[in-house]
DNA sequence: GTCTATAGTTAGATAGAC
DNA sequence: GTCTATCTAACTATAGAC
């Protein structure tokens, strides 16, 4: 058990194994986004990356696992876009508005965690505590954004940090629902700007970055 | 095709057929609540009837047709709370505190509509349009009651009734999300009526009846 | 690391008797 | 209106060969 990994290091199969793991993140991801996790089938995934299911099975402990690396590889690439643990206000407010528009361009991945984050509010899923510590990490984040605009006086009067947090997240899930029901109606990141310049006075760019 | 109906009430039978769909819609509403409308099965909502699989789709044509009847049942009972149709713009945006505090005692019913909503963003999903015309329906009917709000100088200077009326919504539904994730974080009413402040100087109410 | 074969489960829906 | 019996299909996961 201890060094199982330093061993297929060794021996140089890692790489190999990297590329392959790589190619059933990204069917899986396709698959997941188009059909959500229980309609989606490892099945399907399979097909897609040419292999069979066991030979899929070696690479990841089992679908809920599979579920897992999709979500923790799409996190990172979203954290990359928002710095939201940084010290700079403006900019993870800015970064905000930049996802909700780079969004826009990827509507099956939206979709995905769209129905994810439904279903994994039941305690039983098994994406459930990755949702609950996503949401809190988040929440806690943003708050610390929020008060670090209130120290440098560009919130609105009346505006509390835990609560801008709490209802910045509730909008931008909300929008995502009707932009995904009806894409033709609505501008995500133009109605999140919208909501955010009801928080704070900090000047908000639209996400398109010709017009930053 | 023309008289099956008529014929069907002259023989009496009628009656019994109502209070076994009534029955049947119960028990659908519980299991999907549980496991969601993909992971929930006729099986066990027949089984909590005592029937059969084939009894009970003696009454619904499938499935899905099941799903829809039970989706328009909880509509009736929930704008039976919320009179977003009325004239009085007070009485509609109380309306929605109440409806939030309503909610948080059957988490269940939450939780079927945050997945169905997500589900249903999918064109194919059974019930796509019942939710597609369900949020454009909501939204009209909210943007006219901010228009109301607004013309009897409610509104809060800057508010656009259309945005208003799609984050209010957004902010709902977000929510529920945070909500069901972790119960005990937060105060669905009581957050919906902070943000709801933000849009009106009316005075509002905090959902429980008895500080009303 | 990948395969074939298959176990074991569950589901939606229909046929046809009563 | 309700049943038994059954069909057909899909899925996750494992055993064991190569």
């Amino acid at each position: 058990m201890v060094d199982t990994t330093s061993e297929k290091s060794r021996r140089g199969s890692y790489a190999k194994s990297k590329n392959t793991r790589a190619s059933i993140l990204d069917a899986a991801l396709a698959v997941f986004a188009e059909a959500g996790y229980h309609k989606g089938s490892i099945r399907e995934v399979a097909k897609r990356v040419g292999m069979s299911e066991p030979g899929l099975l070696h690479h990841f402990p089992s679908k809920s696992g599979l579920l897992e690396a999709v979500l923790t590889l799409r996190d990172d690439k979203s954290y990359a876009l928002v710095p939201l643990d940084g010290d700079d206000g403006a900019a993870s407010i800015n970064g905000l508005i930049d996802l909700a528009a780079h969004n826009a361009s990827i509507p099956g991945v939206v979709e995905l965690f769209c129905i994810l984050s439904a279903e994994a509010t039941s305690t039983e899923h098994p994406a459930h505590e990755y949702f609950a510590n996503r949401y809190r990490w988040t929440r806690e984040n943003l708050r610390r954004t929020f008060e670090l605009l209130e120290s440098s006086g560009d919130l609105r009067p009346g505006v509390r940090p835990d609560r801008a947090a709490l209802s910045t997240i509730a909008v931008m899930d909300g929008l995502q629902v009707q932009w995904l029901l009806d894409r033709s109606s609505l501008d995500m990141a133009a109605e999140l700007r919208a909501f955010l310049s009801t928080l704070t006075t900090l000047p908000l760019g639209t996400g398109r970055p010709e017009t930053r």
